[in-house]
DNA sequence: TGTGGCGATGCAATCGATTACATGCGGCCG
DNA sequence: CGGCCGCATGTAATCGATTGCATCGCCACA
């Protein structure tokens, strides 16, 4: 059926279409600037031959790859694979492909991926702060001057483009709306997956306690993985107390997931025993028994600026930009895992 | 500090070594071709320059991408983001890169991405069998005779290399679950957004039902989507109905999450009133309440062993082939949302 | 009728890495 | 001492698409 053992290329289309490959260009590139004739005879030779454009030449010549690639720290979270999947979606209608790298900071074969994946891809979306802004520097992509937007959480003193959300706020209204119920005992699960994304939410956790003249306790205070297993070590803890916190403000869903969960075993309920808010808002957070009480997370949207911003710089002009910072909102979504505490009622 | 302002090339690498490009060229893929001296003054050379291959140049040179594509029905399902996850991982290990894209099936933009994709991929690697068989060799990957794998779903009369799990046992071992703790009457939500997986896992449900003697209703079986809202959906029609099934197998976790929440609104509980059977085993199902019965499905691996099938093709020798098919087991994880029916107690 | 201009098209260089083939050099053996 | 072999390296073609410049008609206007 086809002609060609190979696939086809520009110049079997010049061939059947009796002209020249750069008049084949042009027609697929700038219809406006061949004759009506020609370029149907290019668009039918281009049916026949069943062509289609090698982006591997094209990127070559124009230095572009039409691809941006995308690092996460952890893609099997629902929280990044919802912002993948924005990307994902924002990007094709782009014409932009999307190279995803797993957990490109903890990976010792960084090297390797550095070899590989330069020349690749226009630019970069970082979604994982765990790179120091010394070794991001050294990425070929970054000292190649390609674009970089960090997203989800913060590099002091790093001058980037940056989306993030109110991390800092975000936790002050949890844990005022704990405080506000009539909590005078909370505590919190820390993460150290994301460094500065924690040190602002703990920032807003402190501040809201602080302005209540509420205690902070350091037996109070958990570290967490971002993780079903980090909430539930922390529940575990948690048990162990002869003195415990009646409110928990958790550092994901995750987290609060683990953390209720464990409890539950051992016989204390949320939100009876104690109280729990998480962080996200993931798809299963309004379907839990109890269901969750947490800070709804942009995370759609964050995908959706992030690549915004990236290719808004890869297709504008290669001036001189300052940095842009884009802070979304939370939002607090209140469901049955809240309650006032039990001796205050 | 670096003194090329463009990107370092193989003839800037060249030029501080003076040798000629072929020589480093030779230096970085077979070492032991080129002399020990020069070798060391290319190694200088490479970390002077700060040298990195353009991937874009050697692949067009080598026809050969080094990059599969992955397609997949959706991201945001903790399903797929697991499988996502196992592949990206293995495919960095073996030098592959991987291309996103997400609902292939859907996009109204396919001819665009056509475009788009051809030549940039090696291999595919298909999680969506919404695709039929003629579209897809219409895929210009698939034209192009580049290897695909196709992983979840089943494509009737298709030769293809295939990786599944047992989806119709499955099916008939969570149902026969259900018959062994006593239900006579038990309806299913199926799903249609994977065809195949939907026939077999039905198929394996009516099986059960036929070798245990038990009816067939047809207003006890819903339609799902594989998300949370159909599960939602069919407990709404579930309530409408004068006589209920006892025992619900549901098509996957997400729809047995909706049908479960769905029925506590109204105060049906379960297991109490109505058994639910979940089907993938993702990350929250243990830690929800009622923890869920379900088939765990090897996702993980399936993601790493459809990868390795593909690597395997494109890395091995480029013979004929008869096409593979592995089946991967799933695993039934009783929990607390199945017991026996009330009225057999 | 001569010429300037413009639209359509072709020619050929280019992007950067790879590799078949050519070359040159040194050593070994008869 | 001459010729041959083999190793190390260089030369140049190649992969496929794009694009600056050249070319060729053709039309209009003086």
């Amino acid at each position: 059926m086809n002609e060609f053992k190979k696939t086809p290329t520009i110049q079997d289309v010049a061939r059947v279409a009796e002209v020249s490959s750069a008049t084949v260009s042009r027609a697929l590139t700038s219809p406006e600037r061949v004759s009506e004739a020609t370029r149907e005879r290019i668009t039918a030779a281009v049916l026949e031959t069943g062509y289609t454009v090698n982006q591997m030449a094209r990127s070559l010549r124009l230095r572009a790859a039409k691809t941006i690639l995308i690092a996460i720290p952890n893609i099997g979270n629902p929280f990044y694979s919802t912002i993948l999947d924005a990307v994902v979606q924002d990007a094709a209608e782009r014409g932009y492909g999307v190279l995803v790298a797993n957990r490109l900071g903890g990976d010792p074969t960084l090297g390797l991926k550095d070899y590989f994946y330069s020349n690749r891809a226009d630019g970069l979306l970082l979604f994982d702060a765990t790179l120091d802004l010394e070794s991001l520097q050294d990425l070929p992509l970054v000292r190649g001057n390609r674009p970089l937007v960090l997203s989800c959480d913060d590099i002091p003193d790093a001058p980037l483009d940056l989306v993030m959300t109110d991390n800092r706020d975000a936790a002050d209204t949890a844990t005022r709306h704990l405080i506000e119920l009539g909590h005078k005992k909370i505590g919190t699960v820390r993460s150290r997956t994301t460094p500065n994304v924690v040190s602002e939410r703990h920032a807003g956790f402190e501040r809201a306690l602080m302005r209540a003249d509420l205690p902070i306790r350091q037996d109070w205070i958990w570290q967490g993985d971002h993780a079903i297993a980090g909430g539930i070590a922390a529940a575990e803890s948690w048990l162990a107390l002869n003195e415990r916190p009646t409110a928990m403000f958790c550092g994901n869903d995750e987290t609060a997931i683990g953390f209720i969960s464990r409890l539950r075993q051992s016989g204390v309920d949320c939100p009876r025993d104690v109280s729990v808010v998480g962080f996200d808002d993931i798809a299963v957070a309004e379907h839990l028994l109890p269901a969750l009480t947490t800070m709804r997370q942009p995370r759609y949207d964050m995908g959706k600026v992030a690549t915004a911003l990236l290719l808004d710089i890869l297709d504008g002009p290669a001036t001189e930009r300052t940095p842009a910072r884009r802070i979304l909102k939370s939002e607090l979504i209140i469901r049955a895992s809240t309650a006032p505490p039990r001796d205050c009622n």
